[in-house]
DNA sequence: GCGGAGGGTTTTTTT
DNA sequence: AACCCTCCGC
């Protein structure tokens, strides 16, 4: 991965006209690759340094933490006070910050907790649970999808209840009303609450909106067409007195709109603000000619568009290659092969590598290839490191400790390791912490330090002996919170809880987990000098509101495994866009909605135009997984004009084609040189019956044949393991 | 009433 | 891989 453009090289007339404008609102269109971060920093350090503006009079708002990083190091360097005391970061950062500081005003606790995606699910289930809902008749999935896109739209559980239709829409309300009700006895906000709080605040308290008007006499917002409802009113509020707004974003990288984003936002700032200024920025920077031809060729066809081309200077280039692949794992291993092709005839760097897909779990293939081949690789997401179970487990008690109140952290760890305390029980201390307005980690503290002398009838006996454990040990735990500092309280939770023990008995994975913990407790290090609370709650901050692509390290040596979506605002010398195939690219999920078809081209789009030198589009005709069946090009394929793609002609490869891969394993199981059954041949299995064999191949694992059964549909079958007879 | 085993499902994309 | 759900032995 590189970064974009040095900062050395002079500005073109687009650029310099929407870095000195200081005054008044700003639209910069910025097309992919435009420059569009040299142009935002450089405007920083334009108005530091030229208009006379205090570093901290500045909001800038990006997407991503690393974005932000990326933006403050380089006015770091740009600008004569290094931007010290300018307010930079995401929309949910930003925010969070905004509330710790006056959010009591609303009445919300300022050592609020925040809670993800994981804790939003488990409150929607245990609000359905409190309903009486079961999973079968509202996804919970669904409901909390349905709950965040309301906060994203500034909808309150009321005035969804007034405008719900029919039945989701009916549970959903009475869902997202006990939703409330528990996150606020939980002292949490969960994403969509952490704008959502910043703009009541603001609307609510005049004083504490005078003082940020006062204070952000300049706000800027990256990656516009990707700000919902709630964004748009929180950064039109901050801005209303002075009306200067410079927002940067191109309709032709919308692609959240899922996730709540509004393009409107941007679409229509030329009608709310019919002053501004508009500026395009076309020229790239970034790709050959002939990558931006194909990529102009898939977004070209968007009705509604705001009209530009990108063009560029570095004509020619070399054509957009197409791969074809028999299946998946031949996928894998032809991008494998292109990729240590490259490195091996022109020195490139991993690095400069890229390899992206539709959807997570397409990246487990290509892993698998890499491993084999020793071939280094960084994942993006998926399996991150914070979603990992002993990660969120040894989370979820430092949170019960910040925060007695979070339920949802009490209801995940209380038992974990396994300690006596089931459904039943858990369930009598929430009823009996109910009946004291209490929350359970609370009522359960109070009964070990100072418990009620005739024991309550419902927790006498078991129920109790298991309990008082429990609440001893987080009574230690707060008391080791007060003196420590974070590490080592991580430590001691980590022992005190029998977590350690938990983990070093199993027998599978106890290594991995320990390792994890071990990071863990070196990630909170930074935070060992602050006081405890303050240690606890920016640690907790920090991990909850880090993205997947934060992680992500530009100098690693190491090809970047990445999904579209994260790949926005990236560039490499080399991109692999694999399952380039309809269903995958477009999905299939949004094949029903015309709007949604609309952005899976944006998608398309983003991955074509990360590439600096080179692209390859790759597909494959059949891919395994769920009832693999043949697959056909994607659709967008059609849209890139001929001349720029050069077509490869199939190639099936096997393992063997690879000297880098010595294992043993691999190279036996491919001994096999003929296929032994006929496209057409009719088999019998024992399970599936009777099926025609349509296509066949040698692979890795040894010969697979894909069959077509009448009652079980077309199956993926290994020669080896499927006992099938010819018949 | 608890805990472990086993089976099925999950997300398409994520701050 | 994580999580939910069900089942069964203790």
């Amino acid at each position: 991965m590189t970064t974009l453009a040095p900062e050395t090289a002079e500005l073109n007339p687009s650029q310099v006209e929407a870095v000195e404008h200081a005054e008044g609102p700003l639209l910069i269109l910025a097309g992919a690759g435009s420059g569009k971060t040299r142009v935002v920093t450089h405007r920083i350090a334009h108005l530091i340094d030229a208009a006379a503006v205090a570093p901290w009079n500045i909001l800038a708002v990006t997407f991503t933490n690393k974005a932000a990083d990326e933006m403050r190091s380089r006015v770091t360097a740009l600008s004569s006070e290094r931007g010290a005391g300018m307010e930079l970061g995401t929309f949910h950062g930003v925010c969070a910050r905004i509330l710790r500081r006056f959010s009591d005003r609303i009445g919300i606790n300022r050592n609020f907790t925040i809670f993800d995606g994981t804790d939003q699910t488990a409150v929607v289930r245990t609000a359905m649970k409190d309903l009486g809902l079961a999973a079968s008749q509202v996804s919970p999935a669904g409901a909390r999808n349905a709950i965040s896109r309301a906060k994203d739209e500034l909808m309150t559980h009321h005035q969804f209840a007034e405008h719900a239709q029919g039945f989701f829409e009916d549970m959903v309300a009475k869902i997202y009303a006990r939703y409330e009700q528990i996150l606020n006895g939980a002292e949490g906000q969960d994403f969509g609450d952490l704008i959502v709080s910043a703009v009541r605040l603001i609307r609510e308290d005049a004083e504490v909106l005078a003082y940020y008007q006062d204070r952000f006499r300049h706000v800027m917002v990256d990656e516009y067409q990707d700000t919902n409802r709630a964004q748009y009113v929180l950064v039109r509020e901050l801005s209303a007195a002075r009306r200067n707004l410079a927002v940067v974003g191109d309709d032709d990288q919308s692609i959240y709109g899922w996730r709540g984003a509004d393009i409107r936002n941007l679409m229509d700032f030329e009608t709310e603000y019919p002053d501004a200024r508009v500026v395009k920025l076309e020229q790239n920077y970034r790709s050959t000619q002939l990558i931006l031809d194909a990529a102009h060729g898939v977004v070209e066809r968007l009705p509604g568009r705001k009209e530009k081309r990108l063009w560029t200077e570095r004509s020619g280039g070399e054509k957009v290659r197409v791969l074809e692949s028999y299946d998946d794992e031949d996928e894998a291993l032809r991008v494998l092969e292109e990729v240590q092709g490259l490195i091996a005839r022109e020195g490139g760097r991993r690095g400069d590598f890229a390899v992206m897909y539709r959807t997570n779990a397409q990246s487990r293939l290509l892993e698998e290839s890499f491993v084999k081949a020793g071939l280094p690789y960084q994942l993006v997401g998926a399996t991150e490191f914070y979603g990992r179970r002993e990660v969120k487990d040894m989370l979820g008690y430092l949170r019960c400790v910040a925060n007695p109140r979070d339920s949802v952290s009490f209801g995940r760890v209380a038992n974990v390791p396994a300690r006596g305390l089931g459904e039943k029980t858990l369930g009598l201390l929430d009823e009996w912490a109910a009946q004291r307005t209490m929350a359970p980690g609370e009522a359960l503290r109070m009964l070990a330090a100072e418990p009620p002398d005739p024991v309550p009838p419902m927790l006498a006996g078991r129920a109790l002996k298991a309990l008082l454990p429990l609440g001893e040990m987080f009574l230690r735990l707060d008391a080791a919170a007060a003196e420590m500092p974070l590490p080592r309280l991580l430590q001691e939770i980590y022992r005190e809880t029998g977590y350690e023990d938990y983990l070093r008995a199993d027998p599978e994975d106890a290594e991995e987990r320990i390792d994890n913990v071990v990071e863990l407790i070196g990630a909170s290090a930074k935070y060992a000098d602050l006081l405890p609370e303050e240690a606890m709650t920016s640690f907790l901050q920090e991990v909850a509101l880090i993205s997947d692509v934060d992680a992500l390290k530009a100098e690693a040596d190491a090809v970047t495994l990445i999904t579209l979506h994260a790949a926005k605002g990236l560039e490499f010398k080399n991109v692999f866009v694999t399952g380039f195939e309809e269903e995958l690219c477009p999905h299939v999920r949004s094949f029903a909605d015309p709007a949604q078809m609309e952005e899976e081209r944006r998608l398309a789009y983003v991955g074509i135009t990360r590439a600096q030198d080179r692209l390859f589009l790759s597909y494959a005709k059949f891919r395994g997984g769920w009832g693999s069946r043949s697959r056909v090009p994607s659709r967008f394929l059609q849209d890139i004009p001929e001349e720029a793609m050069e077509r490869d002609r199939p190639v099936v490869t096997t393992a063997t084609d690879f000297p880098g891969m010595a294992d043993p394993a691999v190279k036996a199981a491919t001994v096999a040189t003929e296929r032994s059954y006929r496209d057409g041949q009719k088999v019998r299995h024992p399970v599936f019956g009777v099926g025609v064999v349509i296509s066949g191949k040698l692979g890795p694992g040894g010969e697979e044949v894909q069959v077509a059964f009448p009652e079980a549909g077309v199956k993926l079958l290994s020669v080896a393991f499927a006992n099938l007879d010819i018949i």
